[in-house]
DNA sequence: CCTTGACCTTCCAGCGGCGGGAAGCCCCAT
DNA sequence: ATGGGGCTTCCCGCCGCTGGAAGGTCAAGG
């Protein structure tokens, strides 16, 4: 074993939760830097790099695109970022968040109402597709 | 004009909502039939195909996949159908939003939380950064 | 008659965010 | 020497469209 904690690609997934193929994307679309390689052209990661694809893995877990990723691994990096625009792509995230929980809560809505008066047994009536087959609006 | 309800595929979309591209690709992976063409080669439609682009139109409103309204249309056009299999389908879909809502709810709130904490300032402390790198769980 | 422009047709490409699988190295244990 | 696991590249497919290119067709207007 070296002395650094330099690691494969598969080693650097197991630590981070981040399939080696999803690192290999990631790195090729450029969001993180081509990795170092050894001289059987291995991809070889040190911390830093697993720091990187943590932080990468728990934004995902937060539902933010990778375009939101990049930027927000741009600020992690700058040492004299201000914590506004940071702030601002995590209240954006929280509006998109609400619109969408408001959307598909009222659609849950709709459709919980309509199986209510739907009887669901053996006969074809029902208002599921009496809605759905409806004049347009 | 004709004396019959013929339309193209421009009008069909005008009265349905659903665009002429979408009306194309529903016919190409086959959740419509192929429709009727003029001499001119054209795609003509009728009644009938409004309805059943209408009833898609309203199921993909209700966020139903198109396997689904695959289900739904079969169900549709069964006279016998028994309302069981149309119910099931639905409290699928609703136990299926209801469990991305919560999920949804959640981050929502993780990064709510998170943001709440972090000033918005010219400094660069901030707690959102720090979560997202925080040591592996 | 000719042109414009709005339709229509086909096909091909791409979005986001990967995952599957092929074909081929590389390395280690047996 | 052989087997197996990992690594490499590559390309395809998923979902549900959407945009664009290149061409046919039609009605209206000059």
């Amino acid at each position: 074993m070296k002395a650094n904690g330099a690691m494969t690609i598969g080693e650097a997934a197991a630590r981070t939760g981040v399939p080696p193929k999803t690192i290999r994307f990631y790195e090729e679309i450029g969001l993180i830097a081509p990795a170092e390689r050894l001289e059987n052209r291995y991809r070889s990661y040190d911390e830093a790099d697993i720091r990187t694809l943590r932080f990468i893995h728990r934004a995902r877990g937060l539902g933010f695109s990778l375009k939101d990723i990049a930027a927000l691994l741009a600020l992690y990096r700058d040492r004299k970022r201000a914590s506004r625009e940071v702030k601002r792509l995590a209240l954006a995230r929280v509006a998109e968040l609400d619109r969408k929980i408001a959307e598909m809560t009222a659609i849950r809505n709709t459709i919980a109402d309509l199986a209510a008066r739907c009887h669901g047994n053996n006969r074809p009536d029902c208002p599921i597709l009496d809605e759905l087959e409806a004049a347009a609006p």
